[in-house]
DNA sequence: TCTGGGGTCCTTTTCCTT
DNA sequence: TCTGAAGGAAAAGGACCC
């Protein structure tokens, strides 16, 4: 018997938040909507604004719309009706007002969105049990083994996810089949939406190398720009160029990594388990904030960052040795403060403590906009050499650098 | 009135030890 | 004792992704 060919797909759902948005008011089919903000007080109120009423209460005319809107934020996701006035992802939500004031504006529902992730990813898992999650819209899937997984390079099997996840959500998907996780995750975008389409591996000349190098999942504005000034464009122009050249050009391990990407290969297994690295939390300011003036408003919401990530630690079970902080100033320039700790931590008073030995670290003459909380280096609870924080003595242990800076710098908060 | 929040991973710099 | 090289760990910054 031959063993099998390797199959792995990439399922992308569509539009996912504004799908979901879609099934809840389906009054709003058709029309621009932007999902936006992601900043908390603001939601609330929008969230607000339609709370509590039966949907058939809910007239078009009562959504908020982007008009109104006065704040901080930036767009999540749109609607393919709104995407036709320009607006888009990661767009000013100020900005996508003058492009189109009319569009409704909803406010992102995290707690929604993981109920139908949970859900879809269940579907899949119950016909094919090797997944890898990766967020709330994504995942791989690992076709090699399972039944039909084979047959018509994947599509049979693909179809079947497909009508699975529909029929059961009414949400709709598109999948990519290929020999692995790079070519998979490119061949999922062919066909959407709701599309399915396969990538043969001696199909990489024809469907592969005549795409841009964005197209690569870890080429971003950066890298390519740089390809750009070496006449670089598309795949196939990259994968003219030598190892060694890539090499000497991006360093070891980016050159690598480029040689074997734009020639189609990528031996990466789908992971169906990982453990977090780090966990954080942080805000930005309605205004932006100045270290000694709005000291105590700072301090308040320094400390509810503190307590929150060591709430997140706690309900999840882990407990962190690297604590950190990030700020960006006015100009949106962002600087990280870090420290490791002698013991394990998912204290609030602890985390909070460190945090601020970190901040006297940092240069504190502009204005804040900015204000993160992160713990790193995490491993479960219930294996770590946890510092007992039953009693207010436990002690901090920190970092040599923290007092010999603040003397450098005299600063304070 | 530009530009969210939560992550991972990689590279470079810095500091410490041998 | 001084100096430097070498290597590791921690810190800082950034690129990238969803």
């Amino acid at each position: 018997m031959k063993p099998p060919i390797r199959r792995i797909a990439h399922l992308d759902m569509d539009a996912f938040y504004a799908s979901v948005e879609l099934l809840r008011y389906p009054q709003l089919k058709g029309l621009p909507v932007v999902i936006g903000g992601g900043r908390r007080a603001q939601d609330e109120a929008l969230r607000e604004q339609l709370g509590g009423r039966a949907l058939h209460e809910i007239g078009i005319s009562e959504f908020p719309v982007l008009k109104d809107y006065t704040g901080r934020g930036v767009i999540t996701t749109a609607t393919y009706a709104a995407r036709q006035f320009g607006v888009g992802s990661a767009l000013g939500l100020m900005k996508a007002a003058k492009l189109c004031p009319q569009a409704i504006l909803l406010p992102v529902d995290f707690a929604e969105y993981r109920h139908y992730s949970r859900a879809f990813k269940a579907i899949i898992t119950d016909i094919a049990p090797l997944m890898e999650d990766r967020g709330v819209d994504e995942v791989y899937i690992d076709f090699t083994e399972v039944p039909g997984g084979q047959r018509e390079g994947g599509r049979v099997l693909a179809r079947l996810i497909q009508k699975a996840i529909f029929d059961q959500t009414g949400l709709t998907c598109s999948v990519g089949v290929a020999p692995n996780k790079l070519l998979a995750k490119m061949a999922s975008e062919f066909n959407k939406p709701n599309g399915i389409s396969i990538v043969q591996e001696e199909e990489l000349e024809g469907k592969i190398w005549p795409l841009a190098c964005r197209k690569i999942n870890g080429i971003g504005p950066k890298a390519d720009e740089k390809l750009q000034t070496h006449g670089i464009q598309t795949i196939g122009q990259l994968a003219q160029r030598p190892l060694d050249w890539l090499v000497r050009t991006f360093g070891n391990k980016t050159g690598a990594w480029l040689f074997e990407a734009s020639h189609g290969r990528d031996a990466r297994p789908v992971v169906t388990e990982s453990e977090p690295v780090s966990m954080s939390r942080e805000t930005t300011f309605d205004r932006d904030l100045h270290a000694v003036r709005d000291k105590a408003e700072l301090g308040q919401i320094f400390t509810t960052l503190c307590e929150q990530v060591a709430a997140d630690l706690q309900r999840k079970g882990y407990v962190g040795k690297t604590i950190g902080i990030k700020l960006r100033f006015d100009d949106f320039k962002s600087v990280t403060r870090d420290l490791t700790l002698a013991h394990h931590t998912s204290d609030a008073k602890t985390i909070r403590q460190a945090a601020g030995q970190c901040l006297k670290r940092a240069p504190l003459t502009r204005r804040l906009r900015l204000l993160g909380v992160r713990v790193g280096a995490l491993v479960r609870a219930e294996h770590a050499d946890v510092y007992k924080q039953n009693k207010a003595t436990a002690p901090v242990e920190y970092a040599q650098a923290a007092t010999k800076s603040i003397a450098k710098t005299g600063q304070l908060f």
